[in-house]
DNA sequence: CGGCTGACTAAGCGCTTGCTCAGCATGGTG
DNA sequence: CACCATGCTGAGCAAGCGCTTAGTCAGCCG
């Protein structure tokens, strides 16, 4: 609810946002849905009624339930990566380019949850095609992680015995925020990030 | 399907177990159809097809497909919460004890992903009061984690600033493992598990 | 103004769901 | 032998599902 709403996952480049505001309802109604109940035991008059329509409005702008879900799970996993690869393509050393990728990684699976839990938790429900797509991305997502570990190993910044291990740990933790995170949650999104990177140096055996 | 089967988490006491082996094959095959496709995604027909009955069958050994998840989801909680507190419990300082705990935890997590899965992510779907019974478990499982990290820090073991945050990313840690992991990952639980308590007592501050 | 378009609804179709029930085979007991 | 409890099946019910269809209506264009 308080959460990150998904319109924010768009571009609002000026003329590539055509999507007419009903659309917009409906994905929101849609990720809170299958955030809160799961895709299956959400119904498509779920949805609808809180966007505020009748179920058969939901199919002039989407062509089924699941092609709600593969929008948002897509548009959730780019979000992601362009979020990682920013923050990792930053200046300065391996460590402090660390530091960054996970306090944003873990504030974004924080302040997003409910798209997060979705993206994270639905897979499963994807139609065959829009899953090997948003595979790819979850693979780019963890290389990005994985090259930035090798990078600061060979400065001598981290001591790690397991890259792929290691890079496993570091965004495993950032997608499980995304599970036990609430609104009631004592730390802002935020500090948690800056907590989060400071264990994560820790565990890659940086000195802080 | 190779993960460890639900049989092992029922007390096997002489006399003590007394239910029929057809019950068994139902709580099997609902585990592994819960765990692939989730609750809401899994038929009634589903189950008692793999389990080799009809569909009927199935109400005469459980009252409904929710009584299933129940029974799964309360020993599941109950068998990790056992081993925890059986690893917290043995010899050794804070340092050790934790060690030995997260070896453990992700152990199970990796072995027996089929249940952890069912036992992480299908909690929404348990009714009102099965759901409380288990909440009560998970939070004696982060207690107890919580509780040995002060001892380490007491005991000038550890160095952590927030223990709560250190606790939820020791067991978050854990937790996701039974989302990731397959037969097909290239380590072994028990090696995992390993690599996973150095990185833990790294985070911790434990000189190791 | 008439004609058209695109967003929307009321009603409901075909199908699947969780669950029930009458009845059948089996094996132990008197 | 009769009797019955146990474990199960085949058939099927009521409810709810994703999705479709026929039709309404506001707004724009000439």
């Amino acid at each position: 609810m308080t959460s990150t709403p998904i319109a924010d996952l768009w571009p609002t480049m000026p003329g590539a946002d055509t999507r007419p505001e009903a659309a917009y309802r409906l994905l929101q109604a849609a990720v809170e849905s299958f955030a809160e109940r799961g895709f299956h035991a959400t119904t498509t008059r779920d949805i609808a009624t809180a966007a505020g329509m009748s179920p058969a409005a939901l199919y002039i702008h989407y062509q089924s339930k699941a092609a709600l879900l593969a929008e948002i799970s897509q548009a959730g996993h780019a979000a992601t990566l362009a979020l990682v690869r920013a923050a990792a393509a930053g200046g300065g050393g391996p460590a402090e380019r660390m530091r960054r990728v996970v306090e944003q990684f873990t504030a974004w699976h924080a302040r997003a949850r409910t798209v997060g839990r979705v993206v994270n938790y639905e897979l499963h429900a994807l139609p065959e095609d829009a899953y090997a797509l948003v595979a790819a991305l979850r693979l780019d997502i963890e290389r990005e992680v994985s090259t930035l570990i090798e990078a600061g190993v060979a400065a001598g910044e981290f001591e790690v015995s397991e890259v792929r291990t290691a890079a496993r740990a570091v965004t495993s933790l950032g997608i499980d925020v995304s599970r036990w995170y609430t609104e009631r949650s004592s730390e802002a999104p935020e500090e948690l990030g800056r907590r989060y990177g400071e264990l994560v140096l820790r565990m890659l055996g940086a000195r802080v």
